[in-house]
DNA sequence: ACCTGAACACCGTTCAAGT
DNA sequence: ACCTGAACACCGTTCAAGT
């Protein structure tokens, strides 16, 4: 009884329940992701981790959506930004971006988050201020650099959310398709047929094919930005 | 008690129940999709909407994420392939890839399936032919054709996709985003702070930043296949 | 071979009630 | 201001039982 009452001494050492905070929510609902992947990040998930009920977390966030925009973010937090001084800036940018690659492929529930989600937060501001100063250096701004930078970003997270896809993918699944394409008819279908296993290098040489990819964006935007960019402005400015 | 017994007349009649089948439950599916969004097709409204429960579907198809690839194909089969005879390949190449986004603009749950789903089925086949048989006019084979088309059609969900996100996501959602970007510390962030406005033309002119980043793709794999493309195969040869 | 009912193990979100 | 319990209206998938 008389110990009942003086539980006072409790109050300086650990509480039994950390306090909700948006951090920590937003915190456990990123280890729920990186452990379990997508499915693992939902409300009542969160909630349970937390010992409280998903009621409770809607005090710190709106929906399922504003969270997985700041746990996109969160994890880009972990995007730890290679050297650049010296480098030129399109071996720049591609160093950042695999970094990014190389992130999302680590955490395949992030890559699901990254393609359908817009991050909320500094970290994904850092991100784009990368991307963007790197272009600039390459001569490419304002409508181009904008445009850039949104291609740029998605080419990435579609490169690491079709890896992640051909692995959670039942293999039945991805044989019936490679099957489907295979057996084309070769006369309605010459060009597929012609191009056979080629097709199918989803599984083979990423870092190669990644490598191509922003090589096209890149010199795309490079050659196409004072066609029609210049149309473009010209248009807007009625000169 | 007779007319019980006699009831054979009504095997003529249509039936109550038509019966299930692939065909029809695809169909079904995708016009839920097409009336209520992605959020519209699930197994259980589809079984609700042909009067069963949703166990009977799984005869016909394994699960949701089968189902899913039927459904975008099927939708797919509206494209409407504009007459190229006589136009230039890299015209024809956009008049098919603008009614394709079209389409899925019309049908925003189509546009959130092409992103996340492969489609399985004879109408994709069919896209992907007449998008091969193009980039082959324009000299674009093998690997780099290859690699193009996923680009492609990577990039035109992603557009309608986002064209469609804008719309769906709360509009106090873009606005935080909005607000974030505008009040971003122009010390750290010079480049996002410089392009202010412009950052943010994912609403606007959404038929010039299409062809733009069209434009820039095909610049880009044009300019690319010779030096890349090239060194691949060398190295592929071991030459 | 196909269909059904019922169950299992989940979802996001809201709301009245408590502190 | 924050937290809770309970409810509402849903999910995908499985499985034994029927025809």
């Amino acid at each position: 009884m008389m110990n009942t009452n003086r539980t006072v001494v409790s109050r300086r050492s650990r509480p039994a329940k950390e306090p909700l905070s948006h951090e920590l929510i937003v915190q456990t609902a990123y280890r729920l992701l990186k452990d379990e992947g997508m499915s693992g990040m939902s409300m009542r998930k969160v909630a349970k981790a937390l010992d409280t009920g998903p009621s409770s977390l809607y005090v710190y966030v709106k929906n399922l959506q504003e969270l997985s925009a700041f746990v996109l973010d969160h994890g880009m937090g972990e995007l730890r930004y290679p050297d650049g001084a010296g480098v030129p800036w399109q071996e720049r940018l591609f160093d950042v971006l695999t970094a990014y690659l190389h992130l999302l492929f680590e955490h395949p529930g992030l890559a699901e988050l990254a393609l359908t989600t817009l991050p909320m937060g500094e970290h994904s501001l850092r991100l784009t201020e990368t991307i963007l100063s790197a272009l600039a250096e390459g001569g490419i701004r304002t409508t181009a650099a904008a445009w850039g930078v949104d291609l740029i970003l998605f080419y990435v997270s579609s490169v690491a959310f079709e890896h992640v896809s051909w692995k959670k993918q039942g293999t039945d699944q991805l044989a019936s398709i490679k099957a489907s394409y295979q057996s084309a008819d070769p006369a309605r279908y010459p060009q597929i047929t012609a191009l056979g296993e080629t097709l199918f290098s989803g599984d083979t040489s990423t870092q190669d094919r990644f490598r191509w990819g922003l090589q096209v964006i890149l010199q795309g935007i490079l050659q196409t930005q004072n066609e029609k960019g210049a149309e473009h402005h010209e248009r807007q400015n009625g000169s």
